[in-house]
DNA sequence: AACCTATTTCGTAATTTACCGAAATAAAAC
DNA sequence: GTTTTATTTCGGTAAATTACGAAATAGGTT
């Protein structure tokens, strides 16, 4: 989890993201919206790509990246255990690691 | 919003607040839970009190800190935010800031 | 006043992050 | 096979983060 949020911690990432989630698209193209030099923007995919934000697919030299919307769930039940209190019912004892140790 | 993330990035912070949600503590309380030098808890309360996630009341020297648990609405909806793709029902105006802004 | 207790501030060092432009890589087009 | 296009890697710099122990602050106790 401390990778998800460090990577949403950086406003450029989250604006990549807000992109993202209108259409898939190629690094130049987020690029053209996006006032970073491109090397930059290439860390930052790399950081949203560790943090399994985002995904690619590659097409000859030009790569497409989308957004991967399957690690929001973690990311909400995250953020909720991070400030519910009470486990009323108590989860199986597998699920029992706390968060912040994730 | 940079504020919140960047504070939940580290994992010393989110143990912080997983025991704030139980009870309100000192910050002397704390430090007998988590293996880090006081002066070093301190700059994260610094932290977690600027991105808004912990209040605290004084008295006498004794600082105790809680739970903000008005930010996480916020944060929920930041997260959404950042994922969800149509804005189907428009928001009003004034509310149309994207979340990168924030 | 002298002392103890709770917490923060200060000085310093190590590590990480964000940024840039130049060079490298690799596929595509000529 | 040389050139163009898309993207990453490299080298370097500046700023931010995390950590520690020592010193400072401020309130309570003797």
């Amino acid at each position: 989890m401390s990778d998800v949020y460090q990577a949403l911690s950086s406003p450029v990432r989250r604006q990549i993201l807000s992109l993202l989630k209108h259409k898939d698209m190629t690094a130049g193209e987020v690029s053209e919206k996006i006032n970073v030099a491109k090397s930059t923007l290439s860390g930052h995919f790399n950081v949203l790509k560790t943090a399994n934000l985002v995904v690619t697919s590659k097409e000859g030299t030009t790569i497409t990246y989308s957004l991967n919307t399957s690690v929001v769930e973690d990311l909400l039940s995250s953020v909720m255990n991070l400030f519910a209190d009470t486990n009323r019912h108590q989860p199986k004892e597998d699920d029992r690691r706390s968060d912040y140790e994730r």
